[in-house]
Formats: structure tokens, C-alpha cells, sequence
DNA sequence: GTCTATACCTTGATAGAC
DNA sequence: GTCTATCAAGGTATAGAC
């Protein structure tokens, strides 16, 4: 495998990516992926032959970011509250949210509906976070309890990604915020 | 206007209403529709030109259901927390959120991916939900911060209904529901 | 690995007979 | 108000020359 052809594929990638999350993965045609990209048709077809396939390479891509974004969490932060807070912190500095919503949460729901296989992928991005959270709760002496605790917190912060994209309201954003962040300081 | 047409029209209404939030708006082609309600093409199009025509019809009718809903809680319920805690209720008890979320904030995600001027008449399905919580708050004493600790617990509905959506647990869902509840006894 | 051309299907939308 | 036939546009998918 060459180099180009690396890059090449990477781009699409990159592309798709952005467009599924400003899009949605339905509203996003193969077109869509090719006038983006700037690259021609037959091309993309040489990398994947379906839009399913490049979504698992989307997802694939994510899933490697988040494990190098928890690992930088993890060398970065030393307490498991530090951590768990520099979690809530992504949810807070994100404007991005404001306008497309949480990427992952927004992918789950969409493939959600009726499109469960594709979706199990995507919920491997939710494990990810939730198995790094439950790490620290665990660390903080909480037993049987961190996995529900950590999908609780996840849950927190999707909510709160739902209702700033509805109300694109920056103020809400750092109210909620602020009181998820309280909520992992009482721990 | 016939009543044959009336019946028509709202049957039309109440399939879209249903494959949308089975499948999604951008999902549901118009021909779904068409297959769906066992009607013609052209029929259809009698009543309404595009899909959009129709989704604001869906969200007409959805927004009528909710007034309902929440005239006959607050008919119901005599204290502002029993009136709270019959909108947790309702969460605790839909299990089709396990297959589909919640139809409310899905609808709202999907259409607030660059599609804001449909996102903003489903936004007032949510604005119905809050006015009427923060009525209830209002009631308990709460002053200004009525509207945010509204919000706030919409939050956290859609949040659950993403976690239950995408891991598919009824215990999740019983339990973050039981936090609710707890959340707002303790008001 | 790059690019062109195209086949074929589904989409939303319409015109017009009944 | 019901139904049929059809449209142009855009969708995915593919073959094959370079």
C-alpha cells in the first residue's frame, strides 16, 4: 500500500466525517462525498465500495481519537476527579455543539432507527468514553456502581448536547455545564 | 371541506407521523409514505405538495397531542411535584424508546443538522414541555431560575432517552428515571 | 492508482383522465 | 376527491480506458 494511496484514503475519511456530522448520515449522499473531496467517483468506489463502508471507517477514525484523547486525559490528569472534569470540560468548550449536536450521540440515534447493525459500531465510541469514566469511579472507590454512575454522567452530558442544539443557547450550555461539573466534584 | 378528505388528510398525517420517528425524516422517503398509507401517489399529493408540508403537519399534530397531555396532568395532579413527576412518568414508562428515542428530540437532532427553519417549528414541541414544567416550578417558589431548571430536566429526559436508546437496557432506563424522580422530590 | 462514461434505480413532483 | 402515467433530477453502483 503506497503512501498517496494512504492519504488518499484518509481524506475521504476525513470528508465523510465531516459531512455525516453536519449532515446527518442519511441526508449525506456518495455525491456529497465526492464533491467534497474533490476526487472522482471511480476513485472512491477503488477505497469503498458502499456508504455503509466508508461509515465504518468513520467510526473506525473516531474510535482512535477518542483513545488517544482518554490516554491524554489519563497522562495529563492525575485524580480521577481531574479527569472525569476535564471530560465535562469537552462538553463545555465545544461550540460546535451549539450547531450539529454531540457527533457520536447524534450518529447512535440516527442509526438507532431500524439500522441496528451499523449502530452497534457506533455505540463501541459510547463504551469507549464510558469504560475510561468507570476506570475513575472505580478509583474513587465506587464498586458495582461506576458502570451505571459513568453511563449516568455520559447521559448528563448528551442531554445537555440535545438541548443546546435545539436552543442554540451558550448561556445553557455553560449553566449545565457548570452543574455537571459540580455533580463529579461532590462525588 | 368533506369528511371523507379529513379522515384522508389525518391518515396521511398519522403514517408519516409514525415512519418518521421509526426511521427518520431524511430516512422516510415520500414513497414510504405512499406504500404506507395504502394510498395513491397523486392523492397525496392533494393535500400536501412536498414532505415538508407534511412534517409541518406532523409537528402540528404532535404539538396538539402534547397541549393535551399536559391539560390532563395538570387536571389530574393538584401539587406542582405530582405534576413533575407524571412527565418522568412518562418517560419511565415508554419502552419504544429503546427502539426509536425519543421522537421529540430526535426530530429536533436530525432537523438541527443545517436544516434550522424546520428544526425551529419542532423546537416548539420542546418549548411546550418547558413552559409547562416551569410553570410547576414557578408554582414551588422558584423565580427566575423556573425557566433554567426546566430545561434542565428536559435535559435530562433526552439524555436518558439517548442512553436507553442506545444500549437497549430496561434496568438503565428504570434507574436514571428513578433519579429523576428522586431529583425532583427533592425540590 | 486515476479518471470517464454510463447503466439503472429511486427520488420528489406533476398533469390529466376518471 | 381518486387514480394512472410519467417527468426530470439525483441516487448508487460499475466497467473499463488510461
Amino acid at each position: 500500500m503506497g503512501t498517496k494511496g494512504e492519504k488518499t484514503r484518509s481524506d475521504i475519511i476525513a470528508c465523510a466525517k465531516n459531512l455525516f456530522y453536519q449532515r446527518g448520515y442519511d441526508a449525506t449522499s456518495f455525491s456529497d462525498i465526492v464533491d467534497a473531496s474533490g476526487l472522482y467517483r471511480g476513485n472512491i468506489y477503488h477505497y469503498f465500495k458502499t456508504k455503509d463502508e466508508i461509515l465504518g471507517a468513520v467510526v473506525d477514525q473516531y474510535l482512535t481519537e477518542l483513545r488517544l484523547l482518554t490516554a491524554q486525559w489519563s497522562a495529563k490528569y492525575v485524580t480521577p476527579k481531574e479527569r472525569m472534569l476535564a471530560f465535562v470540560g469537552m462538553v463545555a468548550g465545544n461550540p460546535e455543539l451549539m450547531n450539529y449536536g454531540c457527533p457520536i450521540g447524534s450518529l447512535n440515534m440516527e442509526l438507532g432507527k431500524e439500522r441496528r447493525e451499523l449502530q452497534l459500531a457506533a455505540r463501541a465510541l459510547f463504551d469507549c468514553f464510558r469504560d475510561w469514566l468507570a476506570e475513575q469511579l472505580l478509583a474513587l472507590g465506587y464498586g458495582d456502581e461506576a458502570n451505571a454512575m459513568a453511563i449516568h454522567l455520559l447521559g448528563r452530558a448528551e442531554g445537555i448536547s440535545v438541548m443546546v442544539q435545539v436552543y442554540q443557547d451558550k448561556k445553557l450550555l455553560e449553566r449545565e455545564a457548570q452543574g455537571l461539573a459540580d455533580w463529579v466534584r461532590q462525588l
